[in-house]
This record gives structure tokens, C-alpha cells and sequence, in this order.
DNA sequence: ACATTTTTTTAGACAAGCCTAAATCATATA
DNA sequence: TATATGATTTAGGCTTGTCTAAAAAAATGT
């Protein structure tokens, strides 16, 4: 098992979210967005990887993972989160400054520091943006989640995670008092924009555009 | 303040422990050894670094640091020492293993991270190999020390610190008895090949080649 | 259907870090 | 002091990961 360096492994973690978000291919321009590089760059790494196995390629296209590259990714993101989650709960760093710290972090790859790590931490599920810890296998424990965006209006249910770790929007959140774990009922829906008022924890009214609550899973309580 | 690559940071904290084993200047060769690179490419490496005016480097004589090129040695001394801290103390790795994960994990720069890690785990002032960790302005906390090869017969004293950080050469001292912190009698020396017989914590005889008494630190009790 | 715009790939270049082989310098020795 | 030996540097080359500019393919709009 070859090991990958650390540009390698930023382009598959980048690739395993970007499908995750929905989609089974990603394009060039995707992947040169997240990854910050310019897309003659990324083609050029799209071409090892493909080489590698690790992506299936087809030019002019998109890119999917492979099963190995499936397998790399869930790793990489289990170190990942699980260094988010020390940063959090030990060194007692915000939700909105873990994830750039964890870029670095994730790819020191010692291999009885992710278990000692795991194991330090109680064996966490979740990380601090509320998604899954893949385990040494690279099985999730996935919850049943839907967008905020498609909560019916008078559905209720707790919110899960965040799709976008950015300290912008977690900083936004903070302020507007919405968190994970937090209650959530959708009072409100405007069709013409997408955008909802919500009450948070039965307590506060909070209007959020529709690309927050696209960015928002949330997990429904039986009604 | 501009940073260095984790190549360059190798280098520096490289020299400077080379420097601290006594000398006022270092080898190519002596590099090459340290940080497992051909000497051809090390006087590269030399060259970039006399650049940026972090060492002092006089070709076919030797190399020393800067003012600039020490505080940022010791910046990255102190990364390297804090984590294989939390490593020992926290993730319960023993002290042969934690030096070479440490060699990646002192190249993680978040500013922040620093500071809490310290914080985290009580700013510490050694590390798990007895040498001291720098403050955030580089300066040394340094005890009186003298090598275990030239503590004389009878004289008696505390182990502080070891000066090769091999997970071979810690199990040895594993092995036979010998910790950070141990008390030390030199029982009997030979002059002919420098091995001494030591009597630990009052308990344990053991005979220990002259290279071995060379790679330890002594505090003496006063006598 | 054709022209325009956007996306993606290719071509060519560059810096960082490494290597081997071939000079060159320093030194130890005869 | 001339020479052999060892240490160091230079020359030339390679890989990785990035870039800009140009070409090619795909998508879009009229
Ligand atoms: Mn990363
Ligand atoms: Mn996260
Ligand atoms: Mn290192
Ligand atoms: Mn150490």
C-alpha cells in the first residue's frame, strides 16, 4: 500500500466531499475551486491519480473515486475529524478554527497515532461540524439527515451538521445561535427566494437565506 | 516573517542540535548523516539557507546559525518537544517511539496551536529525553549538566537527560534500567575502553560501554 | 445550425528537493 | 613539498506540484 503525499490526499479528501454532496461526478472546476489551484494543475493531477487507480477519469467529463480512492479518502477524513475533534474538546479551540489546523494535522500519518488518538478520545462518531468518523475500516456511521432546505414548514427536528466548514459560516451560525444538536422548527417559508424563519430550541426566530439552510442537515423528529 | 518549508526546518533544527553537542560549527557531512541526505545535496540546501541569511556558511570550512536561524531552530525545537510531550503523556506511546512522529508533527504551524498544546499539558519543562523546552521567545530553561562519562568514580548523581533519541539506543536503556530521572553511582570506570559500572537507584548494577556513558546527561548531587 | 462562451486539456516553464558522477579543495602523509 | 585521500562542491538530471498561455472540446444561445 504506496503511500500518497500530502497534495495527493488533499485532492481525494476534496473529491470524496465533493461527491458526497450529492453528486456521483465532480468536475475540474469543482476540484480547482476547493483545492484553490488553478485547473490546468488539477487536470494535471487528475492524470496520476487516474494513473494510480485511485480515480476513475474520463477527459472532458468528471471524476469519480475508485474503490481504493474511496477507501484512502474515508482514512485521510477519519484523521481528519478526529484531529477536529481534539482540537475542540482538548485544546479547546471553536468549531470555526479546527478545520485549516486539521488540513495539516491529517496528514501525518504515524500509524498507531490515529488508534492511540481514537482511543484517547473516547472513540468519537461525530466530529465538531457534526459528520461522521469513519472507523479504522472505513465504515460510517451514517444517520438519516435531510437539508434544512426541505424541511416542510411545521416539521420540526434537531440539526446534525453543517456542509461547509468555512470559519465565515461558522461564525455566522454562532452569532444567529445555531448550533449542532440545537432544535429546530421551520415557521416559515418565503417560495420566492427559498429563504425560512426557523425557531431555534423553542426560543429564538432566526430567518436564514436558502444557501445557509442548503449548508444545514438536519435530522426529523417523528411528527 | 516569512515560513519555512518542513525541508528547511529539518535543516535548522538539524544544525542546531549538532551545534549543541558542543561544537561552534558543523560539517556538510555531519548534516548529510543527521538528516539522511546525500552531502551533495545538502550543500544545496546550505546555499538556500545562507541566502535567507539563516546560517552562516563558509564554503569547505562549515556552518553555523544566525541570530534569525537559532530563534527559529528553537521555535521548532520547542513543536517538536511539546508534541513528543503529548505523545508520552497523553497518548502513552514511550519515549523510543514518540521522536520520529514528532518529526512530522513539528512541522504543523498554526500559531495557535502552540500555545494551547502547552497550556494543555501544563507547560511542561522537559522533554520525555530530559532536554528542555524553549519558550515562545526561544529562550532555554538549561541545568547545570555534565556527561555520565565524566562523572568520576564515587561520585553519585541524577540521569537529566540523553542525548541520542534512537529508539534503539532508549529500549537499551529500557532494557538494563536506565530512565530520565534515575539515580546513578559510578561504581568503577576502565580505563582501557571507557566502560564504567553504574549502580542504579541503589538497587541495579549496570555495565555501560563508553559510548552509551557519552550519550548521557548527569546532574551531580553535591558530595 | 452556427457562432460565441465556458470548460478543460495541452504545452512549456519554473522552484524545491533530491540524486549520481565529476570536479575541486583541504589535509595528511611520505 | 609532492601526492594520495577524503570532504565538499559543481554539473547535470529527475520528480512533484504548481503556474500562464494557447489549443481543443463542450455547452449555450440565437
Ligand atoms: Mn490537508
Ligand atoms: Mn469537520
Ligand atoms: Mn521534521
Ligand atoms: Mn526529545
Amino acid at each position: 500500500m504506496i503511500s500518497l503525499s500530502p497534495a495527493e490526499e488533499n485532492y481525494l479528501r476534496t473529491i470524496y466531499n465533493l461527491i458526497a454532496e450529492g453528486l456521483e461526478k465532480v468536475s475540474t472546476n469543482e476540484i480547482s475551486a476547493a483545492v484553490n489551484t488553478k485547473a490546468a494543475s488539477v487536470s494535471d493531477m487528475l492524470k496520476k491519480l487516474a494513473e494510480k487507480e485511485l480515480i476513475d477519469y474520463r477527459k472532458y467529463y468528471g471524476v469519480s473515486l475508485t474503490e481504493e480512492g474511496r477507501k484512502r479518502a474515508l482514512h485521510i477524513i477519519r484523521r481528519h475529524r478526529l484531529w477536529e475533534v481534539f482540537l475542540v474538546d482538548k485544546l479547546k479551540f471553536s468549531w470555526d478554527e479546527v478545520n485549516v489546523i486539521a488540513e495539516e494535522l491529517e496528514h501525518v500519518k504515524a500509524p498507531l497515532l490515529v488508534r492511540r488518538l481514537d482511543e484517547y478520545l473516547g472513540f468519537p462518531k461525530f466530529d465538531p461540524h457534526g459528520d461522521p468518523i469513519p472507523d479504522e475500516f472505513g465504515e460510517l456511521s451514517s444517520k438519516p439527515r435531510i437539508l434544512l432546505q426541505e424541511v416542510p414548514v411545521g416539521q420540526s427536528g434537531k440539526i446534525v451538521s453543517v456542509s461547509d466548514s468555512s470559519a465565515a459560516f461558522l461564525k455566522y451560525l454562532d452569532k444567529v445561535g445555531i448550533y449542532i444538536g440545537a432544535k429546530v422548527l421551520v415557521l416559515e417559508k418565503t417560495d420566492y427566494d427559498g429563504s425560512q424563519e426557523l425557531f431555534i430550541d423553542n426560543q429564538k426566530k432566526v430567518f436564514v437565506s436558502k444557501e445557509v439552510a442548503g449548508n444545514i442537515q438536519v435530522m426529523l423528529h417523528p411528527s
